[in-house]
DNA sequence: GAAGCATTGCG
DNA sequence: GCAATGCTT
């Protein structure tokens, strides 16, 4: 061991295989691994809380593997990494810090300073693209002695009930995420394309946790595919080969999300389609409420949001089905719906998110058309045939037939009488008829172009920007939300369907903050139709029922999903930290990725795998 | 009941 | 943009 002592400061790359930077810590004398804790840096993208427990359990999983190579993991609590590095550098006398790439918006800001700060403090800083193929193996020899670790909180106590259920579904650490990939190579893998149509089937990887917090690299992933390619092709296995074809596109499209951040950094609260920023989105948080719960009165969507609640994972599919519906038939402003994502998805990833939802939002360059409505209960015959996935989330519906069990609303009233439905009672009828979403998005896209022509005359005749009565057109988005809570009448079941709906001409999407658009719910009209439910009505999560693959066998307890999300908050954005993402992105910090372009993995190649990119789960 | 026309689903 | 389905006369 020659040289000095080095940090090698984790993030996502929680893994002590096929990492780079800890390799280059290892081959340069005594390496010190540190962890910072540091999330107000993450603005309004503080993680939720399944994500984090996700985090916690990595990070044990990562201390034990370093603690058999003789150091172990010092994590830090901190506001601000930076000092909290220097403050390690100091008490341990390092000279070095080594790290792996990371590419949202926050990070590239946040990276690009951590450079800046420690090479102006005479300490040396590389970075590495993690997705190349090491194998580290030497001992360690940390001097540990001088740098405490902090005790970094991921879970409070009033989340331990919850999130002692997802242990019983998930094994996070990059072992067992070595595992799950050998499992699903070996097994699921071959059926994966014949399968992936289905909602309920267990033949996703369930990798993306994994993969967003680095526990696997990609790389690795990448050459198992390619292995498994060669073999199936030689083998004249078409199915295997369209399976492996499938899912090397889904960790093109996880590529993909990370050259669109980076490239443009505001992509995860602008629409790249600039006319999009005119689209007058339906700011009604009582649709948004319903939305989460899972009381849309579309049995498929329900039951989808009820499973994202309950268990903080969606199939793929149903993750597309219910973000179409978001932006398509409740016309809500997109990036609600994502940070709802953000804040309840286990595998929430702001690069393959933002992906996502723009490419749904039909506000990318090559996304699908904006005036295409999906139906759900059309997608619920096809990805849902037998109503099980339904059955299971939704219990209310269990006893419904198959042929009314994706539109009850058609159901005859004996049927629904002897399934126990009473349609705006136990079971809303739908929040937005398909006609009307239909009718009312035409209407919205004609809205649009004219408030586009407006702007640009206006702009053309070179007077300030301000249009209609937005007079921060330049810099207002629709706010998130602040306070979920609303007054629900039960008295107002069976409401009259809305006849307006408020609409608010802001682009959403550039940041800087504003609550004064925020509508209070119970001004609408539609909030005492999502109101169907009884405020305490709160649905009884199916327990026992989750699937999941194999001997993972995850259980799910009504106690400790207490009630769905109906105080559910998303905080104002406070920060203003992506703002100066674009500016400094170029500053060095991360190298363009190389042999990547959007065009090699144009997003509609890839439909199916938007969201958490392979993580195709 | 066949042919021509319009609408809708879907990648 | 195409194919399938439904609607009209």
């Amino acid at each position: 061991m020659s040289g000095g002592c080095s940090i090698v400061w984790f993030r996502r790359d929680l893994r002590v295989e096929d990492n780079p930077a800890l390799a280059a810590g290892v081959r340069a004398g005594q390496v010190i691994a540190v962890f910072v804790w540091a999330p107000e840096e993450e603005g309004h993208y503080y993680p939720g809380r399944v994500s984090r427990w996700w985090l916690k359990q990595s990070l044990s999983v990562l201390d034990s593997s370093l603690k058999n190579l003789g150091t172990s993991l010092i994590t830090k609590r901190s506001t601000d990494s930076v000092s909290s590095l220097l403050q390690v550098i100091k008490s341990t006398g390092a000279n070095q810090l080594f790290f792996n790439h990371l590419y949202d918006p926050i990070s590239l800001v946040r990276d690009h300073r951590t450079k800046e700060v420690l090479t102006n403090n005479g300490i040396a800083v590389r970075s590495f693209n993690a997705d190349l193929l090491y194998e580290p193996w030497e001992v360690l020899d940390g001097d540990l002695s001088k740098c405490p670790s902090e005790t970094i909180i991921l879970e409070d106590e009033s989340e331990k009930g919850s999130n002692a259920l997802l242990a019983r579904a998930w094994s996070p650490g990059w072992k067992n995420a070595d595992k799950a990939l050998a499992a699903f190579m070996n097994g699921p893998l071959l059926e994966y394309s014949k399968n992936r149509r289905k909602a309920d089937s267990a033949t996703t990887s369930f990798l993306s946790p994994h993969l967003h917090f680095g526990e696997l690299s990609v790389r690795k992933v990448f050459h198992i595919l390619r292995m498994k390619q060669v073999l199936w092709a030689n083998e004249g296995n078409t199915a295997g080969e369209e399976s492996v074809n499938l899912f090397l596109k889904s960790i093109g499209l996880r590529e993909y999300s990370r050259y669109m951040s980076f490239n443009h950094p505001y992509s995860h609260e602008r629409p790249l389609l600039g006319h999009l920023k005119f689209f007058p989105w339906v700011v009604d948080e009582g649709y948004f409420k319903a939305w989460r719960q899972g009381r849309t009165g579309y049995p498929l969507v329900d039951a989808g949001m009820r499973e994202l609640w309950a268990t903080g994972w969606l199939h793929d599919r149903i993750r597309v089905v219910v973000s179409s519906f978001f932006v398509k038939v409740l016309q809500l402003p997109w990036r609600w719906g994502m940070k709802y994502f953000w804040d309840t998805l286990l595998d929430a990833d702001l690069e393959s998110d933002a992906l996502g939802w723009q490419y749904i939002s039909g506000t990318l360059p090559d996304g699908r058309e904006f005036d295409r409505i999906d139906n759900p209960q059309f997608e619920g015959y096809k990805f849902d045939p037998n109503g099980e996935y339904v059955r299971r989330w939704l219990p209310e519906l269990s006893r419904l037939p198959t042929e009314w069990i994706h539109h009850p609303w058609d159901a005859p009233e004996y049927v629904l009488q002897a399934a126990g439905v009473e349609l705006g009672s136990n079971y809303p009828l739908p929040i937005v008829k398909i006609d009307a979403a239909k009718s009312r998005l035409q209407e919205a896209l004609t809205q649009m172009w004219q408030n586009e022509a407006a702007s640009r005359a206006i702009i053309e005749n070179g007077l300030e920007e301000g249009l209609g009565d937005s007079s921060e057109a330049d810099g207002a988005p629709i706010a998130f939300p602040q306070d979920m809570e609303m007054e629900m009448d039960e008295n107002t079941l069976r409401a009259a369907p809305t006849t307006t709906t408020i609409r608010h001409y802001e682009d959403q999407m550039v940041p800087s903050m504003t609550t004064s658009l925020i509508i209070r719910g119970d001004e609408e009209s539609s909030s005492s139709e999502v109101g169907n439910f009884a405020e305490d009505s709160r649905i009884e999560v199916p327990i026992n029922q989750m699937a999941r693959t194999g001997n993972m066998q995850p259980q799910v307890d009504a106690n400790a999903t207490t009630g769905l999300p109906d105080s559910y908050h998303l905080q104002a954005e406070s920060s203003n930290t992506s703002r100066a993402s674009s500016r400094e992105r170029d500053g060095g910090v991360v190298p363009v990725i190389c042999n990547l372009n959007a065009r090699s993995w144009k997003v509609e190649d890839n439909f199916g795998f938007l969201f958490s990119g392979p993580s195709l789960i």
